[in-house]
DNA sequence: AGTTGTGTTGAAGA
DNA sequence: ATCTTCAACACAAC
């Protein structure tokens, strides 16, 4: 569940690793991970490229590649990056990683994709349910594709003004929780997050988020800065299967405050969690705390 | 053994 | 235009 602080923990944890390093090759056995153009011409296009910074948007992971080329790489739901050695056995497609250590973990032998590098080492995406999705070619291009084209500010962007945040978010009718998840109106909050800083904030996610009261939207904008900043000093969420660049778990899930604890007592009052659908995700809250 | 839930988000349907 | 539902896919838990 790579959200805002996961993705941030790889794009970092990429730069650090394999700023520098060629890329001589690349394999994938799901030719469908490569949105754009294929997995040939993906290959024969990145080889010989220079990776020359990693960052991210929203929940993109964006590699700057020599001869102003770009790879993004959005990792979804169960998608991770990693830096290792593996060995490919390209006829039977089976991965196998090469030394000790949290790379032989289930969660992180889900591998579909390989960039290999020159000294090499590898690249590789981890992906169980395949939703993953890999696009390369001229940075203006890549830049103009609706992935990042259509995002909203980033959450933690320093650019993003409580007046902005409020206008955007509040002009919205449908609920807040579903609003504030929305790509289009801020970018990199998921579901954890979202339910951590409403709970936070104590505002109900079914109220709509133009019901939501200027004081509670300052509130709102407040939590999220600081939930985000901090999941990210944590490495970010492993509830699931998120791991970092080498296989580990992030540690803010020891400290989540709502998200997925049904019946658990209210950090605050006591009282126990409730769970209920907003759209069609689980949504956290404490129905005393939260009001609608 | 079948059903239900799981981080994302675009596209289709209303 | 705007909101809701579904689909992509695999697996664990009930």
């Amino acid at each position: 569940m790579p959200e805002l602080p996961e993705v941030e923990t790889i794009a970092r944890d990429l730069n650090r690793k394999v700023a520098g390093e060629t890329i001589v090759d690349f394999w994938t056995d799901w030719p469908k991970v490569v949105k754009r153009p294929n997995p040939t011409q993906l290959r024969q296009g990145i080889k010989g490229l220079q990776i020359r910074r990693v960052g991210r948007i929203g929940k993109n992971v964006l590699f700057h590649l020599s001869e102003n080329k770009m790879l993004l790489v959005h990792q979804k739901m169960t998608g991770h990056l990693m830096v290792g050695k593996w060995r490919i056995d390209k006829k039977t497609g089976k991965v196998t990683p090469l030394g000790k250590g949290a790379l032989q973990e289930k969660v992180n032998q889900y591998i579909h994709a390989i960039f290999t590098l020159e000294k090499g080492s590898m690249i590789a995406l981890s992906d169980m349910r395949k939703f993953a999705r890999i696009a390369f070619g001229d940075e203006e291009d890549i830049l103009k594709l609706p992935d990042i084209n259509k995002l909203g500010p980033d959450a933690l962007s320093p650019k993003l003004s409580v007046k902005e945040f409020k206008e955007r978010v509040g002009e919205r009718s449908k609920a807040i929780k579903a609003t504030l998840m929305d790509p289009s109106v801020v970018a990199g909050i998921g579901n954890i997050y979202a339910d951590d800083i409403l709970w936070s904030a104590r505002v109900h996610p079914l109220k709509p988020a133009n019901k939501v009261t200027a004081k509670e939207m300052d509130e709102i904008f407040e939590h999220t800065q600081r939930i985000l900043k901090r999941a990210v000093r944590l490495r970010g969420t492993s509830v699931g299967d998120y791991r970092d660049t080498a296989g580990r778990k992030g540690r803010y899930g020891r400290e989540v405050l709502v998200y997925q604890k049904t019946g658990d007592p209210c950090l605050r009052c006591g009282t126990p969690i409730q769970r209920t659908k907003v759209g069609q995700r689980s949504a956290h809250f404490c129905p005393r705390c939260q009001k609608l």
